[in-house]
DNA sequence: AGGTAAGTCAAACGATCGTATAAAATAACC
DNA sequence: GGTTATTTTATACGATCGTTTGACTTACCT
């Protein structure tokens, strides 16, 4: 019988804990840059100083290193500040304004402050591949929650009806797409902003448009 | 001195006309379902059933090859119905409608009718490789145009400045979204419609939607 | 019908890919 | 400090990639 090895997710030797870290930030790097098929394992090695066997002793995998380059920062992103709480129905126009500011500045800030977490979410989203389901699971669902019992509030109504999952969709995508869509909008118009004050005076306007798009929706 | 032979790009043979439309065609299904670098040229070859020599013969690499089969679709597709023009200051709220039906028809409906126009477009619009720039220049500046104008005159203005850009650029998010987003949709809602009828209410719900979000806007 | 250019074909090149393996090196523990 | 398990290393395998070549076959023209 072969000898089956588990990788080795949590290294017991202080020194390797650091390679491991290496070698996972920059194949988060390189995947962002050049797509998961775009690059070898023997550059993200080379450029993380690992050699290649790392990958196969620590992820087992290209695919397992991917998919935790690209799970693990949003777990971490999701932790370091959640989704505003709706709290029930005293202000849902000025909770729309708080999840909007959230969302824009998780999507055209935060993650954009990290290393190589927007450009990596920017592929995956485009050209889903094994991972996203577990990122949508793992990240969308609980952003999306809050936002339909907004919209619920704003609608009167007490449940999510085609109505509801249809304006959710339109505000969501209003978010993610200043993210995603960058490329295509810097070329047609300008590019959306980054610099959290900036950031803060698109959400007041995407505020003002889709609260005047909610109420008008019959 | 090496013999250099440029690509055939006119078969001069009533036979190769169709060989090469075969290849076109196979390689973008091909690209489509499995991108750019998720397939190889003797999977195309195969499929088409054609030699593999064909590429270079026809081509001359397989970039040109992808090239063709993303920009030539598009501008047929563009040839067959073109965008709405806005005729001046009448009814421009009617030229929203009719640009917004146009547009999401033409993502939603006419371009996922093609085999596989809808799924390589989507790759290219979050990864965009050395094709995007002229696919914008092609075939989105002449829509986007048409749609400034019209905000141009919503808002009473003559002239395209930033908040017009923005309110343009939101509202061809929204239907372009319609189709990129799909993926990530329909996992966490209803997916978008294709069926014509179902699409035109969408156009119209859009309308309502964005025609409040303009005229809110300050 | 024959000549000639257009098109097709099989075979191979060099490179790179992800994965596998077993020995060498190293850090942690008694 | 010797022992042992953990980590690193060098090397190789088998497959597949895009590209190239030159000879073969075919369709078109005079």
């Amino acid at each position: 019988m072969k000898k089956k090895r588990t990788p080795r997710i949590a290294p017991l030797r202080r020194d390797a804990v650091e390679t491991r870290a290496r070698l996972l930030s920059e194949a988060g790097h390189a995947f962002a840059k050049f797509g998961y098929d775009g690059v070898g394992l023997r550059d993200i090695c080379k450029a993380a100083e690992v050699n290649l066997g790392a990958v196969k002793y620590y992820f087992g995998s290209k695919q397992e290193l991917y998919r935790e380059a690209l799970i693990q920062p949003h777990i971490q992103l999701l932790q370091e500040e959640s989704v505003p709480s709706f709290d029930g129905s005293t202000d849902p126009e000025g909770a729309l304004l708080n999840w909007l500011y959230f969302a824009l500045r998780t999507v055209l800030v935060r993650r954009r402050e990290h290393p190589y977490l927007s450009r990596l979410f920017i592929r995956e989203f485009a050209s889903p591949s094994f991972a996203l389901e577990e990122l949508i699971e793992l990240v969308l669902k609980k952003v999306r929650h809050e936002l339909v019992r907004i919209v619920m509030a704003l609608k009167h109504k007490d449940q999510e009806d085609r109505q509801v999952a249809e304006l959710a969709n339109m505000i969501i995508l209003l978010c993610v797409q200043q993210e995603v869509g960058r490329p295509v909008l810097e070329r047609l118009a300008y590019p959306p902003p980054t610099k959290d004050q900036d950031v803060r005076a698109l959400a007041e306007r995407i505020h003002r448009f889709v609260l005047a798009g909610i109420k008008a929706s019959a």
